[in-house]
DNA sequence: CGTGTATTTGAACCGCCTCAATCCCTGTGG
DNA sequence: CCACAGGGATTGAGGCGGTTCAAATACACG
C-alpha cells in the first residue's frame, strides 16, 4: 500500500460526507506526520506499559484492545475495525495492549503532540479528531450495554447485531447476504465475558431458532433482524 | 451557588495543576456560555431522545447515565462524580438518560457548538476538553473491565476499589478512614449486571473476609487494599 | 490428504437469580 | 418518648443457566 492510497483510504473512512478533493486536502497536514504500518495476525501494535505518545487509526484488517489478567483470562475491551481510531487516554503509559487479529492489518500512527498541534491550527482536523473520540466513546458505551446483558443468548445476539452494523455486507457461500466475522469464538467469548463453549451454544441456538443463518462458522446472515432487535431494545 | 464560585470550582476540578488565576482566566471564555443548574435526587438532567446539543460537567453531587430496557431492567453505564464531563457523542439525540442521584447535584451545561468554537480559538480550552474526553474513555474502559469480571465478589471488589480512587476519603463513624458511597445496592447492581441481593452478599463476604470494613451500609473502608488489587490485577 | 486448530456437543457442578422474609435506619406523628 | 411506616439492606431456600472438563467433529492450510 502506497502512502497516497492510504491517505485516500483514510479520507474515505473518516470524512465520508466530504468531497474527495476537499477531504484529502484537509488531511494533508495530518498526513505529513503519519506513519503507516502493516501487521500480521497476532502481532502487538501497542504493548502494555508502552509510552502513550501516539494515536492510531485502523485502515484495513482488524485489531483488538485487551488485558490479560493474572489468572490467565483475557479481557477484550474494544474491537477495532477499519476507520476506528484508538490510543486515546489520559495515562502516560498503556494500560491495554492492542493486537492485530487479521493478516494485513494496516494501521496509521500519529504522534500525539504533533497531531494536537496540527488540530490546534486546523479546525477541520480538530473536528475530525473530536468526532473520532466521540466514536470511541459511543463504541465503548455500546459495548458496555452488550456485556451488561444477563443471558448468553442476548449477549451474542446483540454482539452479532453490532457486527452487522459495523462490518460490510457481502454475498456468502450459501447465497445469502451477510457478514464475515473477523474473530474466533474465543475472541467473542473474551469480549462478552462468556466461555467459548457458551458462545458456540448461543450461536447454535440463534440459528436453530431462525434468527440467523450460517455459511461456515464465521459467515453469519441476520435472518430475523426485528426479533434480535426486540431482544436488545432499550427504551 | 454563585456563578463566580462555580467557575472557581470548575477550574479547581478540571485544571488542578494550574495556578488559580491562570486556570480561572483560561476558563473565562468558556464560562460565558456556561449555564449552571442544581438538581434534586432522581431528577432527569438529560432525557432519552433529547437533542444532543450540549456538553455537561458535574460540579458537585453525583449522577448516572443509564438506559431502561423493555423488560424493565435498568442498565447504568456511567457513574458521574464531581469533575466528570458527560454528553459526548456522535449521535444527534441522546441514547442514554442522565439522572441526579444525590440532592444538590450541581451541573454545568455548555452548548456544544459554542464550546467547539471557543475550543477552536483557545488551545487551553481545547486541551481541557480533549483531556475530559479521554477521561470519559478511560472511565468507560475501566468500567468494562469491572463488568467483564466473572464472579460477583470480584466485580464488587473492583467496584469498591474504583470508588476509593474516585471518591474523597473521610473519617467514618467507626473511626476508620473510608468512602461514602453515593448510591444504593440497587444502583451498584444495575451498574455491575448483578442483582441487588448478590451485591449485598458480596459486600458481606468481603467484610467477613477482612478485605473491607463497614461503618453503616454506605460507609466503606478498604482494609486489605493489596488483597483486593491482586484479585483485579491485569498483567 | 493429513495435521493442527477452531468449533460443536455432552454431562456434571457451582454460582447467581428469583422469590420471600426479616432486619435496620430514619423520619414522622401521636 | 414511643409506635409506626417505608425504603434500603441483609439473609435464606430453591431453580436455572453458564462454566468446566471431556470428547467428537469440522475446517483450513500445508
Amino acid at each position: 500500500m502506497t502512502e497516497v492510497s492510504s491517505l485516500q483510504l483514510l479520507a474515505r473512512r473518516i470524512l465520508p460526507d466530504t468531497p474527495v478533493a476537499d477531504r484529502t486536502a484537509a488531511l494533508g497536514l495530518l498526513h505529513r506526520v503519519t506513519r503507516i504500518k502493516r501487521w500480521g495476525s497476532g502481532e502487538n501494535i501497542c504493548g502494555l506499559d508502552d509510552p502513550a505518545d501516539d494515536w492510531f487509526c485502523v485502515l484495513s484488517g482488524a485489531a483488538h484492545e485487551y488485558v490479560v489478567r493474572s489468572d490467565g483470562r483475557r479481557h477484550i475491551v474494544d474491537l477495532l475495525l477499519p476507520g476506528d481510531f484508538f490510543g486515546f487516554t489520559t495515562q502516560d503509559r498503556r494500560r491495554f495492549a492492542v493486537q492485530a487479529v487479521l493478516d494485513d492489518t494496516v494501521v496509521a500512527r500519529y504522534p500525539r503532540e504533533r497531531a494536537e498541534a496540527i488540530a490546534d491550527a486546523d479546525r477541520t482536523i480538530s473536528r475530525v479528531l473530536r468526532e473520532q473520540m466521540f466514536e470511541t466513546i459511543d463504541r465503548l458505551r455500546q459495548q458496555l450495554l452488550v456485556v451488561g446483558r444477563t443471558s448468553a443468548v442476548e449477549k451474542v445476539g446483540s454482539f452479532l447485531l453490532r457486527m452487522s452494523e459495523r462490518l460490510p455486507y457481502a454475498r456468502l457461500a450459501n447465497g445469502d447476504d451477510g457478514i464475515s466475522l473477523p474473530i474466533t469464538r474465543y475472541d467473542i467469548a473474551d469480549q462478552l465475558g462468556l466461555s467459548a463453549e457458551t458462545v458456540s451454544r448461543a450461536i447454535s441456538e440463534l440459528k436453530s431458532g431462525g434468527a440467523i443463518a450460517l455459511g461456515g462458522p464465521r459467515m453469519v446472515s441476520i435472518v430475523d433482524r426485528r426479533g434480535l432487535e426486540e431482544r436488545r431494545e432499550h427504551a
